[in-house]
DNA sequence: TATCTGTTATAGCTCATCTATATCAGATAA
DNA sequence: TTATCTGATATAGATGAGCTATAACAGATA
């Protein structure tokens, strides 16, 4: 299964498609311009309706992510960051990191281990696509 | 203002509310201990229903972060990080972090960056108070 | 012709969000 | 006592998000 998601979260389901394809490709489960399911297909694996699919695909081709075409469907865009950069696109990321670390902050876990968990996830998309290890 | 909302934000009001006071805390602009606004006021300071703000207060009060008492309101919690930790609530905040650093990473920034952008900010939180700088 | 693709339209259901009103208990101060 | 503050709770309604269901269309492909 490419895609996994969890009908009892309180996550829409679009969104966590969505959320599900860019992880994979920042991980490099998925390359640069490889082709995505098809809507129908992904809907009846995931078995929702395909609508859901479809705006979840949509959300990743507004945010520059993926490029649909009529006749062969969705694939992960060559470069992302080539595209338009939307405005105002960073400050809103960095405002959500900072609610992300403050809320670790005030759990209780320090700068340090906070730092590493972020290097830690960050390193691991550096890894090649799980086909092959590197040699 | 102790804390500022976005009517025309997708993000619910409650939610906001929820973010700022955790960001309050993690930055020192609310010290440990120290009394919230009471629902009422804050309230009326945002322009708001009473309703709005109370869901926000129980949601901090679920997440262990503050304390209410009927009688004298709404105080920060003076260790959060002691009360019974949430089961599952490292490995649900570790996956939010790996979606928002994924998210980064497929818009074109680079470990490094993303990185440098998490030091800086949890570096923010270490600060004192807004009320005087450090001599 | 048949089947696949994405796209669009319409409708309905459920639930989250927010507001509005009202009431209650308890503490506090004039 | 009276008035005013606090949180807590119940009910109701409006609005919109999320998801599903059904249908239809255009274009490509076998």
């Amino acid at each position: 299964m490419l895609l996994t998601i969890d009908l009892g979260s309180e996550v829409p389901l679009y969104q966590q498609i969505r959320d599900r394809v860019v992880e994979a490709i920042a991980g490099g489960d998925l390359a640069e311009g490889s082709a995505l399911p098809s809507i129908r297909q992904l809907a009846a694996d995931l078995a929702i309706n395909f609508h859901t699919v479809n705006k979840a695909y949509d959300l990743l081709r507004q945010e520059g992510i993926i490029r649909i075409n009529r006749k062969s469907g969705a694939m992960v865009r060559r470069d992302p960051s080539s595209g338009p950069p939307q405005p105002g696109y960073a400050d809103d990321w960095q405002a959500r990191l900072r609610t992300l670390l403050a809320e670790a902050t005030v759990q209780g876990m320090t700068a340090d281990e906070v730092l590493q968990r972020c290097g830690d996830t960050l390193a691991s998309f550096h890894t090649e696509p799980t086909t092959k290890e590197p040699a």
